[in-house]
DNA sequence: CTGTATCCTGATAGATACTG
DNA sequence: CAGTATCTATCAGGATACAG
């Protein structure tokens, strides 16, 4: 149960690093865990483990597990997912139109 | 120093009760802190402060004393606050298209 | 009416170790 | 390669009291 529409999205991308995960799920299909972990460096394997699982809670990301030796899973966003990164692209430009870049350490869209 | 752009605009807006705060404050200018306290009912007197001037502090929002006895406060979105509201209703609107209304408590857009 | 100070609690994230 | 479990540190939110 949320306050409202606006907590209940919120809820969804909060995570510390829930919005660099979903940039990386939409530029790159296929990911599988390791590989989002050298990218998202200095994530903690538990910390990705539990973002993506609240990610795959909120149906914004879907895991397939190709039930391979060695262990093979690959994440993909979701209809629900892809929908949301226009809206993050929205916070995204506010933030470079009403922010010091100064004040940042990276920027995520180019 | 924000992570970068997303960050630092969810650090704006993060806040249990600051888009309740900013849509009031949209809808109602010139609000003074006893009228907000009763309208966000149950916030406590010392989080809505809080959360007030944080927003002052990231210049969405401007404080105006009267200097006046008894004690008289007005509080006004910036431009910059003014400028945000479009974000936040397409958060909004994500999440009423996305969410199952039965999930949400009250809804902030009508 | 409009604030600030203290103390307490729950949620989030990180370090580290263990499992199939 | 892909996870889970335990423990700890930090911080946001809230209850309550005090102040100009």
């Amino acid at each position: 149960m949320y306050a409202n529409e606006f907590d209940a999205t919120m809820q969804m991308i909060r995570g510390k690093w829930k919005i660099r995960l979903l940039y990386k799920l939409n530029a790159n299909s296929h990911s599988r865990f390791n590989t989002l972990q050298h990218e998202l460096n200095p994530i903690t394997h538990k910390i990705l483990a539990e973002q993506m699982n609240q990610l795959i809670d909120d149906g914004l990301v879907e895991r397939h597990d190709f039930h391979e030796q060695p262990l093979h899973v690959e994440y993909n966003l979701t209809k629900k997912g892809q929908s949301l990164i226009p809206v993050v692209d929205v916070i995204c430009d506010w933030g470079l139109a009403n922010v010091d870049i100064s004040e940042l350490k990276e920027t995520l869209c180019d």
